[in-house]
DNA sequence: ACGACGTTTTGACATCTGTCGATATGTTAG
DNA sequence: CTAACATATCGACAGATGTCAAAACGTCGT
């Protein structure tokens, strides 16, 4: 119900995070920033990049995650997608697992844009 | 609700802004970011808390608001107290308007929690 | 080819969310 | 007090969201 998916979304120009707060945004920026900020909105989902983004190597296989976050299988794979199409992570298949990557340059971006606002 | 809480609780505790995402956060961490979070996460909120960032006076009172959004008049008083809940904004009722303020450091808080997961 | 295993997709469901019209509450002016 | 106005709350409703079980899809070793 919202876009064709395109699960991988490489040659991306990183049109993400809007301007920022200080001036009014339109309100193609607000839907943009909040796009990403609705895929961060989420205690799961939360707990999911955070633990990809302290992990040591830097990413982490699927199959570890349901586990950490007390939530089936589907679902983390769920939540997952939703992060990998808001550009916030990565992913990478390799042999039958799955493996993520957090993009920090996105995330970076958001926090900027709120910052900024000040 | 459910745990005793601290002897003393002052009014505003300011507990905003859970730790950051260099190292997995718990539950409680991750809801209260998550809270946060899900009150910017929509358009209009977010231009909103624009509108009010760019302001001169640093201030806007609720009655121009709903033009500025395209929404009704409880659809914003709606938004405007979502906001003010979360701790992005501030209220004070002047006469019988109500004029608005943007916390920032409550904003530059979420940022940090954002940019400091790199 | 087969079976085992990891992952995604589907279908279903309860809950949450954004929105509005109608109404209630509150504040000021006369 | 009352009228007029600003804001908040209520009730309702469509649509989005988080979750799971079941089934489909992919990838590997045998």
């Amino acid at each position: 119900m919202f876009f064709v998916n395109d699960a991988t979304v490489p040659p991306e120009p990183e049109p993400c995070c809007a301007p920022l707060l200080r001036s009014p945004l339109d309100e193609h920026q607000a839907s943009e920033l909040a796009d990403v900020l609705k895929a961060l909105a989420d205690p799961v989902r939360l707990r999911l990049v955070s633990i990809i983004a302290a992990a040591e190597s830097g990413e982490v296989c699927a199959c570890d995650l349901p586990v950490l976050v007390d939530r089936t299988q589907p679902t983390v794979s769920h939540h997952l997608s939703l992060l990998v199409r808001a550009g916030v992570l990565e992913r990478e298949q390799r042999g039958k697992w799955a493996w993520f990557r957090l993009r920090r340059e996105r995330l970076a971006a958001v926090g900027d844009a709120l910052v900024n606002s000040g």
